[in-house]
DNA sequence: ATGGTCGGTTGCCGA
């Protein structure tokens, strides 16, 4: 069971490298973030039609989560409980979490951590909360010994080896101590980053900024994680980042990462 | 040298 997550900055503007990507890379389950759009807007037809089931959890203009698979959802948890951003009572929070359990048992979720704009930010203790309500969930979703993957845009690097200049990023947002802190309290739950369990080499992206040559230049950081039960690390056999995608005309500004679970 | 480049029912804001 191959499981991907990538943040498609717009999924209707990226609808059609989506399309290829799913056809080329054959994901089974594609959790997706930064669709930008309403549900009622969400290319649902396009996919219905190749065979996809979606969970989607959408908002105007920003944020936004869905959930692909080819095995149908049987379950959907649309808030991350406790978070005083992912959680506005009904759909009123922001659009960044979204639970699906899958007919086999496995449970995925669909991830988009604030970015946290700067360290100095109002937004930055923002994240640190989302942070910790996302520990609180894992904390709970362990007990019940299940597979499961929590995937997306964490906008963290957990490790030095994950930015392309320690120095230049040193205290910054998405590399922040106080960020990579939190990080690190989720993954010493028992949690295993399925990326950086099968690929100890360093300075592997999944974000390049759209803007100073970054792309060309290989300036990114690794801000998008799989990150396993341990139910789900026991199956782990294969892991990658597909650069494919951010290297097209109007490419998202990040790429996938995908896991195969036996 | 706080620049630069995307997307959004846009004319700035968030990333």
């Amino acid at each position: 069971m191959k499981i991907a997550t990538w943040n498609v900055n717009s999924v209707k503007a990226r609808l059609g490298h989506l399309l290829d990507w799913l056809d080329a890379a054959a994901p089974d389950v594609v959790l997706l973030q930064e669709t930008k759009c309403q549900d009622q807007e969400f290319p649902r037809l396009e996919l219905e039609t190749r065979g996809w089931h979606l969970a989607l959890r959408g908002q105007k203009t920003y944020n936004g989560v869905a959930v692909l698979s080819r095995l149908p959802i049987v379950e959907q948890v649309r808030e991350l409980a406790g978070d005083s951003v992912a959680n506005g009572g009904g759909d009123g929070g922001e659009a960044r979490y979204l639970e699906a359990k899958l007919a086999n048992g496995v449970r995925v979720a669909s991830i988009y951590v604030p970015m946290g704009q700067s360290t100095e930010s109002d937004r930055f203790p923002v994240k640190l909360a989302f942070l910790d309500s996302l520990r609180r969930r894992a904390e709970q979703l362990l007990e019940a010994e299940e597979v499961f993957v929590l995937g997306g845009d964490y906008n963290v690097a957990p490790e030095e080896v994950d930015v392309f200049d320690v120095r230049a990023m040193d205290g910054q947002v998405l590399f922040h101590p106080e960020e990579r802190r939190r990080l690190r309290r989720l993954l010493f739950l028992g949690l295993t980053d399925a990326f950086r369990a099968l690929h100890p080499e360093p300075h592997s992206y999944s974000w390049w900024d759209y803007r100073g040559g970054a792309w060309q230049r290989d300036l990114g950081l690794r801000i998008d994680h799989l990150l396993l039960s341990p139910q789900a690390a026991d199956r782990l056999i294969a892991s990658g980042i597909d650069k494919g995608p951010r290297a097209k005309e109007k490419c998202s500004d990040h790429t996938p990462v995908w896991c195969e679970l036996r």
